[in-house]
DNA sequence: CTGTTAGCGCATTCAC
DNA sequence: GTGAATGCGCTAACAG
């Protein structure tokens, strides 16, 4: 430890503990005088606060945790970024949690959240199907704001994208390039994102006279090779000349399937993926993104719930949505 | 707050603060009976014990801190899923830090950290060059583990890969693929894996009988524009058959600049890149990647701390060595 | 402007 | 086995 305290500090400058203290917050009660002795020789010591100390004093951590399905992600790692960027600027540190989409685990850390180590929580909820009472207490005690992946009947501040009309305008650029058997990969089927993304999709098919339909839906979930030999399936038996991936880690096993089944992308088969990996237009031309602004969503989420700290005065009524943009290139380029 | 204390607890079982601290931590002293009643009403009452408290009378922060230079990077998110897999197993906490390899904000982080907030430190260091007093003062005061991007003249435990023999297996992969022009991408020029992997590119140019041109390495740093137009120097004036990235960063530009060029890869040029994309070679073929064990190499730093923290019995004499790995796909595969 | 006093919640003496 | 007392380092109320 520096080891250093407010008391020796007080005491080598003939103060008192409480000056000292009032002093390092540049308190107006304090003379310019003491307090420039008391900086100065803050600074000589390298005295640094005891932040445990000083939490358990005041009930204020300055430290937010943030909770995400996964952090080796690359929307979520790109949206940690934003949040770490503006936390820091503020003085606040960063905790970490990521869930794996377990709704247990999740539950459990909401939990020891709890007990005053974090001043609030930016969360991203687990995809896993699973009651989600463990928020209510959370709720409660604490500000929370809900990113990307929130839930339908939480009442608290939300920050999402477009995904209703991203998925919509997926669609219709692979209907565009003349596709019209498009398959669908259906990710976060309980969360609000998924259900809009899938909305997008129908409702894009329904405006460009294509019917809807189901045996081109693949319900995707956690169990990898479930999702493999399920798309495989689609593509076997359907044969369809589009396909919409509602997340980025849907892509991979579409190439490997495609490969295996000598498919040709994009020749029979044209792909568009929600996926923040920016480098995947450049490294494939055949691939269109829908790409998640997931920096300024970690900023912006930081950004509010640094609000709600400090003045509590935030519309929580009204969700921010943020926009994603479809990224082409390449072949399917316009 | 959950704002329930062992005061309380105490106060409904008619027991001293003293006996339920201790019964619930499990003291040897506490009769099972006693125990068990604690821990029911805990658990009823949903206590949550009070962190900035325990930390302040126990010196244990069960916090551990994370610095890279970036968390939007496919290395370190994989690293820091290690790190948080292996900490959370163990109940300790995970406070990120990015210092975007700036050394000064480096520099403040680990101020900040030598107040008892974390019990340890796990670093990947900046790649700016910059003097180094500041981890001095730190691993003095706690445990440091040095993971991936470490400093030469710094006694303390490091987990690194093997990048002389990485680089060295690049090299001659693409001399095997008849590549005898080999540009070099280098990055990290004054950390030991940039260094040691130039070296390796080096040795194998010269076990091979091809002599080493100054002029096919570029020394790339943080300003993308300038290492753009570098690259684009070196492909427009040296016309390189193969180039080797030292970081995964410049394949981006490397693309961008050959469409530019109508260079065409792999025909014309064939890329090897350390890179963490683990998608990449399967989004395009004519990209070999040395990989490294990212999430491997999180835990293994992060179980490392903990034994420094629980035992101090580690051998910091050795460094710890992981093996990444050469992966070659499509066009250039074996 | 500055000092005195008190207490945040917990864990650790020392008693019994 | 259990309780009483103490203090970790800091901040806030209350004096002066």
């Amino acid at each position: 430890m520096s080891s250093i305290t407010i008391k020796q500090l007080a005491y080598e400058l003939n103060l008192s503990a409480a000056t000292v203290s009032r002093a390092l917050s540049d308190s107006y009660e304090i003379s310019a005088a003491t307090k420039q002795k008391v900086w100065d020789l803050a600074k000589k010591l390298n005295y640094e606060p005891n932040p445990s100390a000083s939490t358990l004093r005041s009930h204020k951590s300055k430290t937010l945790a943030v909770i995400v399905p996964e952090i080796a992600n690359n929307f979520f790692s790109q949206a940690i970024n934003g949040i770490e960027e503006v936390s820091r600027q503020h003085g606040y540190h960063v905790l970490i949690y990521q869930t794996h989409d377990n709704s247990e685990t999740e539950a459990a850390f909401i939990k020891s959240l709890l007990s005053g180590r974090v001043d609030g929580v930016l969360i991203s909820v687990s995809s896993e199907t699973g009651n989600s009472n463990h928020f209510a207490d959370l709720n409660k005690n604490i500000p929370v704001v809900f990113f990307d992946r929130a839930l339908e009947d939480i009442d608290a501040v939300k920050i999402t994208t477009n995904d209703y009309e991203s998925a919509y305008l997926a669609t219709e650029h692979l209907i565009e390039c003349g596709c019209n058997k498009i398959g669908y990969l259906f990710a976060l089927n309980n969360l609000t994102a998924g259900k809009k993304r899938l909305s997008g999709y129908k409702d894009a098919l329904l405006s460009n006279n294509i019917a809807y339909n189901e045996n081109l839906v693949v319900i995707c979930g956690k169990e990898e090779s479930q999702n493999y030999s399920q798309i495989k399936d689609l593509l076997i038996t359907n044969r369809p000349d589009g396909i919409i991936s509602s997340i980025e880690e849907l892509v991979l096993p579409c190439y490997a399937i495609c490969r295996e089944l000598n498919i040709n992308i994009p020749d029979d088969l044209k792909i568009v993926s929600f996926s923040n990996l920016k480098t995947a237009p450049f490294l494939n031309p055949s691939l269109t993104t829908i790409t998640q602004p997931a920096f300024e969503i970690g900023e912006t989420a930081a950004t509010l719930i640094l609000k709600l700290l400090n003045n509590k005065q935030v519309d929580t009524g009204e969700d921010v949505v943020l926009k994603s943009a479809l990224i082409k290139r390449g072949s399917t380029a316009v």
